[in-house]
DNA sequence: TTGTATGCGTTATCAC
DNA sequence: GTGATAACGCATACAA
C-alpha cells in the first residue's frame, strides 16, 4: 500500500505537503497541489483511517446501544441517529445487546479505548455505578427519562405523559384500567408504574397485579394479551399498553375473542408510529426520530466542549386521538 | 493518557512483555505476568484501538449498507448479521443511505481505506462499474439476487419464487394478477418482472403496465394501494406484493372499500414476518435473518483465506399458506 | 509557502 | 522467556 510518502517522492514534495492537500490546509501552492493530487490519482492512493486516527486522537465513530434493532421504536431512533449523524460526518457502530451488561460494557470499554467519539443508550441494563466509572471515557448520553445527574438524559416525562394518559381514560368514563410495560426494571417503566399508583390512589382503586403485565413490547406480545384476558377474573374496561405494537396485537386479535374497541375495552398507546395512524390507534406520541437527532447533537457537544454534561432534557408528548378510546 | 511504556516502566519489564500480556501471548513468566496486570489494574489502563488498528492492520469493523433501517426487512437483515458478528467478534458500521450512491461510496472508501475488514451490502443503489473498482479494496457481499460473478451474493431465486407464487396464484384460480415492487430498477425486482412477463405470456394474459405497482415497500404504501385500485378501469382479482408490510396495508384498508380478501382480491406477499403470521397472509417465507448470518460468514471466509469469492448462494423460500389467497 | 523531525500507541521481528 | 527496536501511516510543531 502507498503512503503519503510515496506521494511526497513521486511528486517531488515532502510529506507535510501532502498531508496538507490531504487535509485541505491552506499555504499550499497551486502547482505543489496539482503535482501532488495527480500524482494521488494515478496510484489510487487512499489514506489509511487508523493511521489517522491514532495521530488525531478520534475517529468521527460513535456507538449505538440497543437491545434489539429488529423493533420499531429502536430502528426509528437509529434512524434519527443516523440522519443526524450524516450531517455531522459521523459514523454510527451498532451495538445489539438483547440487554446483556456484557455487550454494553463492550461499547463503554471501546469509547475508553478511543476508538468510540461517543455512545448512545437507547436503553440499557448496566447499573449507574457501572456506567459512572465510564464518566470520564468519553461523551455518553442516556435516551431514557431519568434522575441521576451524571450523564446528560433525553426522553419524555413519562410519569406525567402516564398520568396524562390515564387522566384522559379517566375522563372517558375509564376507572378499571389495566396496563403494560416492555421491561418492569426499566428507567421509563418506573416513572409510568408510579404515575399509576399515584393515579389509582387518588381514584380510589385498589392496585391489581394481575392488570400489570410486563415484557409487552411486541405485536405478537399484544396477541397473547388477549388471550390472558380470557382468564382474568375480573376485567378491566381500558388498557393502556406500552406501545402501538402491542395495541395493534390487541386490535388485530380481537375480533376472535367477540370483544370490540373501544366498546368492551378501550386501547391507549405510546409512540405513534405508522401502524397507530393506519389502526386508527389512540396513541400519545413520543418524538422518537427526534430524540435520536438530539442525542447525536448532545455527543457533538461535549466533543467540541470537551466537557460532559449531565443536562437533563424533556421532549413533549401529545396525545393522538383516534379511533381506539 | 498512560501507554503501555507507562506500564512497561512501573512493572520493570519491557513493552514487548507488556504487549505479550495484553494479547495473552505464551512465553511470558507468571511473575511478570503479574506484575503488569497488577500495574495495568492500579492505573486502570485501556489500549489505545487506533493504535492497535494500526499496528495489526485490521479492524474488526464491517460495513453494512442499507437505504432505510426503519423497514421491518432491513432490520431484520441487521438482526441476523448482528447475531452472527457477535460470534465472531465483529462490530458493525452502520450506512443508513436512502440509496444515495454517495452514501454508499462512503463505505467503500472505508472499506479501501481499511476502517473496515468488509463491506455487506443489504441493497444498492450504485452501479456494477463503480462497484468493481472495489473489487480489491476488501470482502464485499451482495445480498441480492445476482448475475455477476466479481462478488458473491446472497438471495432467494426471486424469479424461481415469483414464478412459483404466480403458479400457487393461478391453481387457486386466478389470471387477472397485478403486483407491487419495491424498487422497480432493483436486482431483485427485475427477476421477478421476468418471471411475471413469462408467464403471462404462458398464460396468453396481456401485461398491463397499470397493474405493476412501483416503489410500494411500506404499510402505508398497501394502503395508498387500496385507494389506487379503486380507479382501475380493469380490476385485477389478485395481488402479487412486495412484502408482507404492503400486504398489511391492503388488509387493514380493504374493509373501509368493502373489499372482502381472499374472496374479491387475493393476496399473496413475500417474507413471512411476525405481521404475516398474526394477520393470516399467505407469504413466501424469504429466510431474511439467515442471509444476513450467511453474508458475515462470507465476510469472514474472504478475510481468512484472502482472497475475493463470487460465490453465489441460493437460499431455499417457501410458501406459507394461510387465509389470503 | 515548504520541509524536517517527531509523536501517536501498539505489534512484530529478531537477537539474546 | 525477555527485551531493544523497527515498523504501521499520518499529522503537526517548529524551523527555514
Amino acid at each position: 500500500m502507498a503512503t503519503i510518502r510515496d506521494i511526497a517522492k513521486l511528486a517531488g514534495v515532502s510529506v507535510t505537503t501532502v498531508s496538507r492537500v490531504l487535509n485541505n490546509h491552506p499555504y499550499v501552492s497551486d502547482e505543489k497541489k496539482e503535482a501532488v493530487l495527480k500524482v494521488i490519482e494515478e496510484i489510487n492512493y487512499k489514506r489509511n483511517i487508523h493511521a489517522v486516527h491514532l495521530s488525531r486522537g478520534f475517529s468521527n465513530l460513535i456507538g449505538v446501544v440497543l437491545p434489539k434493532i429488529d423493533h420499531p421504536y429502536f430502528s426509528s431512533i437509529v434512524e434519527g441517529i443516523s440522519e443526524e449523524a450524516i450531517k455531522h460526518h459521523l459514523q454510527l457502530v451498532l451495538f445489539q445487546t438483547n440487554y446483556e451488561p456484557a455487550k454494553e460494557l463492550e461499547a463503554l470499554e471501546l469509547l475508553r479505548g478511543t476508538l468510540l467519539d461517543g455512545v448512545i443508550f437507547c436503553s440499557r441494563a448496566i447499573s449507574f455505578d457501572v456506567l459512572k466509572e465510564y464518566k470520564n471515557a468519553g461523551p455518553i448520553v442516556l435516551c431514557e427519562d431519568s434522575d441521576q445527574s451524571h450523564f446528560p438524559s433525553l426522553s419524555i416525562p413519562h410519569e406525567q405523559a402516564f398520568q396524562f394518559g390515564l387522566d384522559y381514560l379517566i375522563s372517558k368514563g375509564h376507572t378499571k384500567i389495566a396496563f403494560t410495560l416492555g421491561r418492569m426494571e426499566g428507567p421509563n417503566s418506573k416513572k409510568r408504574r408510579k404515575a399509576y399508583k399515584t393515579k389509582m390512589k387518588e381514584l380510589g382503586e385498589p392496585i391489581r397485579s394481575e392488570w400489570i403485565f410486563d415484557k409487552c413490547l411486541s405485536i405478537t406480545d399484544g396477541k397473547q394479551l388477549m388471550e390472558k384476558l380470557q382468564h382474568l377474573e375480573k376485567k378491566p374496561t381500558a388498557f393502556f399498553v406500552t406501545n402501538d405494537q402491542v395495541a395493534a396485537g390487541i386490535l388485530l386479535s380481537a375480533e376472535q375473542y367477540k370483544i370490540k374497541i373501544p366498546q368492551d375495552i378501550a386501547i391507549l398507546s405510546f409512540d405513534n408510529q405508522p401502524i397507530a395512524d393506519i389502526m386508527g390507534i389512540t396513541t400519545i406520541e413520543i418524538p422518537i426520530k427526534k430524540m435520536g437527532k438530539l442525542a447525536v447533537q448532545s455527543i457533538i457537544h461535549c466533543k467540541e466542549k470537551r466537557e460532559q454534561t449531565n443536562k437533563k432534557m424533556t421532549l413533549p408528548f401529545r396525545l393522538i386521538e383516534r379511533k381506539t378510546v
